[in-house]
DNA sequence: TTTTTTATCAGTAATCATTCCTATTAACGC
DNA sequence: GCGTTAATAGGAATGATTACTGATAAAAAA
């Protein structure tokens, strides 16, 4: 089958299936939250007691090369991933509880789409987040 | 004069007028650029050979509150500051050169906007940045 | 002006997320 | 099974940011 190749991460390097990565995958794919490097690895430790934190790093970069899951940095400087069998969206970030909620809607579907034109810019990725209170936390108050 | 006050933090600490603080407020209102706080630091020091790192770091944050200048935090995991006399807007960032420009247009004025009815949420702040290949870089390709 | 108060300072240590290093292990094509 | 080499465990190193501490200097009070 030409063009049938084996996944590669753009180094070139044939991508192997291992326990450590099927185990980091399944706990995006069942939770389906944003979880953080750390919290990923505390998760994927009950099933691979002796996994490492540098092995979680390396695969969140891997599977994200390869498109399996999303990478989102948010304003408190750390990464969080999730699967990416949900599709592409964005966020609505509370700032009192932490709470991360999925936005369908993508700004770059609107007339914003056209900026590439007017700025002379190829766009390739994009983030849009907000941060604000959600519904619970705001009658807290 | 009654509402006069003098500018305050949000713990509520009266925010002095110091040398350091207004040399690093100059070299963003004068630069308009994207600076991290290691350039600001750098920059400042020409003319406050003394000042330190960590004090560069408080006044960053202490301006910010204060709505003098922007934090943004790109993908890359650092923050960088600049000059709020701009206004608000948003960013496109070269994946090739790192150059940031700035996108006047906001996707909070179009429908988007509407999102704090149907998702029972309170919107604070937002980011919108784009990555990919500004005019230069795609034409040396 | 002189004194008092305390926000801010310089210097440095500590923290946190992430990346790098190296010897060892294990996937997978043959 | 065997050999190749991608991937791993463990730990050290890095880089950005924050926290601590005693000294300094803006405001405020006297
Ligand atoms: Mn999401
Ligand atoms: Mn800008
Ligand atoms: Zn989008
Ligand atoms: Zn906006």
């Amino acid at each position: 089958m030409p063009g049938d190749h084996k996944p590669k991460t753009a180094n070139g390097k044939i991508v192997r299936s291992t326990k450590q990565r099927q185990a980091i995958l399944d706990i995006l794919t069942k939770q389906q939250s944003h979880l953080s490097a750390e919290e990923i690895y505390q998760a994927v430790k009950i099933t691979q007691p002796r996994i490492s934190l540098g092995t979680v790093y390396r695969n969140l970069e891997i599977l994200t090369e390869l498109g399996s899951i999303y990478r989102n940095s948010f304003a408190d400087g750390k990464a969080r991933y999730e699967s990416a069998t949900i599709g592409h969206h964005h966020h609505l970030v509370c700032i009192n509880c932490q709470d991360i909620e999925n936005l369908t809607a993508c700004p770059m579907a609107q007339d914003i789409g056209n900026l590439a034109q007017s700025h002379d810019f190829e766009p390739l990725e994009h983030y849009f987040e907000v941060y604000g209170y959600c519904g619970k936390c705001r009658r807290k108050d």
